[in-house]
RNA sequence: GGAGAGAUGCCUGAGUGGCCGAAAGGAACAGUUUGCUAAACUGUCGUACUGGCAACGGUACCGAGGGUUCGAAUCCCUCUCUCUCCGCCA
């Protein structure tokens, strides 16, 4: 969520800055700072008549300590008026109040400079590309053929006891899945996260926080008995573990880390290229989340970028990174890059990653600021990074890796795996 | 699931209608003292909105929402959450 006051100081700004997006409402802009002005005005009012009835009340107080009874009394019937104005502002201010905050969620988060303009995946530019593409044999086979071939993943399975896009992983499968979470932890923890074990369902307050919530509800499982959601990702627990939160300036940047299965209703975006592990209803992911001061949130940005790719690189994945245009970054990002690992087989990229500066889009919702020895406590930057989302990735390891001996493990792999190849 | 207790500032905790944005202690920060540390002493020490160039004001917030009252942290209602005991269970 933007600040209003950033909104009012830089309504031009905003405006252009909004157009890298495509964003399609940009009369919202000045809507909003006419509800602001509203807001303000009715605010003023009603400050002055509660501190007269405030007054009043004071008077009417010392007036029956002292026994004047009927100067209070007298008194009282003049406070009335107060009762009624303050009353109806009060309803007045709280109708604008709602108004301003439907209107500022409306808005997405405004595109760095550096990110580039365009409205759909055409649009990203590719920032740059790492490794070789593997050349397969003709015979080469797409991973959910591999899964079933070597019998390590289900789907039919996981469609019986729960549906489709909930497999069931099996034996080096399974292993395979624990091993990679191993190592995503590890090298976090090495490149200085701290590791959390967060749940897995949040409340609604949480959900808005991060900004799923309002407007992607249908994308998150839901529990009504409870009214709790099952997370899309880490992200949501762990950057919630920081609001209504003020840091001192010195604990900056905050570094944490955290696998979880993440949860996905992924509605109405079925069809072939969401075969197999290419789209799933639940996964593993490892995420890792930064709360960092504004001045540092780009580097941090380009820090989180190489260390994601550090650990494509171990695993041997050829992978190129994409700058999101405007129109394809998520609505509260500032900026995101997208890693892609190439699948040899279905000979495309999937995305295994998006690391995103979210600047103070989260941190305004969260309520999370940091404040120095001196001066207000200001609002700090969040970001975060798949580090990674597994299913891809075990999709290229199977596609990019398959011999006719079986699948090759990456050699940073193996002492997580335990084995080097899956036959 | 049943019964009970509770929710106050960074923490502990007092406050049961006006003198309370809130005692006291602790923590933290600054200073004095000190060879250093400690101790002691002094001071500072919530957030948001809003008016003002500023100095300095105003308003709101004592879990959330509503009500009573001239006036609510305090009384009433609803909700949420937490804790304790019992039951069940990993």
């Amino acid at each position: 969520m933007l600040q209003v006051s950033y909104i009012r100081e830089n309504r031009d700004e905003v405006l252009s800055r909004l157009t890298v997006r495509n964003f399609k409402q940009p009369e919202l802009v000045d809507q909003i700072i006419q509800l602001d002005d509203d807001r303000r005005q009715t605010q003023t009012q009603l400050d002055s008549i509660s501190a007269e009835a405030n007054a009043a009340a004071k008077k009417i107080g010392e007036l029956m300590r002292q026994g004047l009874k009927q100067e209070a009394d007298s008194l009282k019937q003049q406070t009335n008026a107060f009762k009624e104005q303050t009353k109806s502002l009060g309803d007045k201010l709280g109708a604008i109040e709602i108004l301003l905050q439907n209107s500022l969620v409306l808005l997405p988060n405004l595109p760095h400079s550096s990110v580039p303009k365009g409205s759909t995946p055409d649009d990203n530019v590719v920032a740059l590309e790492h490794g070789t593409i593997p050349q397969l044999p003709a015979n080469a086979l797409p991973h959910w053929e591999l899964a079933a071939k070597y019998d390590i993943i289900d789907f039919e399975l996981g469609n019986k006891i729960a549906g489709a896009g909930f497999p069931v992983y099996k034996g080096k499968g399974a292993k395979l899945q624990r091993a990679l979470i191993n190592f995503f932890l590890d090298h976090a923890e090495t490149a200085g996260y701290r590791e959390m074990q967060p749940p897995v369902v949040v409340n609604e307050a949480s959900g808005f926080g991060t900004g799923q919530l309002p407007d992607k509800e249908g994308q998150m499982y839901h529990i009504g008995a409870d009214n709790l959601y099952l997370i899309p990702t880490a992200e949501v627990p762990i950057t919630n573990l920081y609001r209504d939160v003020i840091v001192k300036e010195e604990e900056l940047p905050i570094r944490n880390t955290a696998y979880t299965p993440c949860f996905r209703r992924e509605a109405g975006s079925y069809g072939a290229h969401v075969r197999g592990l290419n789209r799933l209803h639940q996964f593993d992911k490892v995420e890792i989340v930064q709360v960092v001061h504004p001045e540092s949130s780009y580097s941090v940005l380009e820090e989180m970028s190489t260390y994601v790719q550090s650990l494509l690189q171990k695993l041997q994945l050829p992978y190129r990174v994409l700058s999101l245009c405007g129109g394809d970054m998520g609505f509260t990002s500032a900026k995101t890059y997208d890693m892609e690992v190439w699948c040899a087989a279905q000979a495309r990229w999937l995305e295994v990653s998006s690391v995103s500066n979210f600047e103070t889009y989260q941190s305004n919702r969260l309520k999370l600021r940091f404040k120095g020895k001196e001066g207000k406590p200001q609002l700090a930057h969040t970001l975060n990074g798949s580090a990674l989302a597994l299913p891809r990735i075990v999709a290229s390891l199977l596609e990019n890796n398959q011999t006719e001996r079986g699948i090759r493990i990456p050699e940073a792999l193996v002492r997580y795996t335990g084995f080097e190849l899956i036959n």
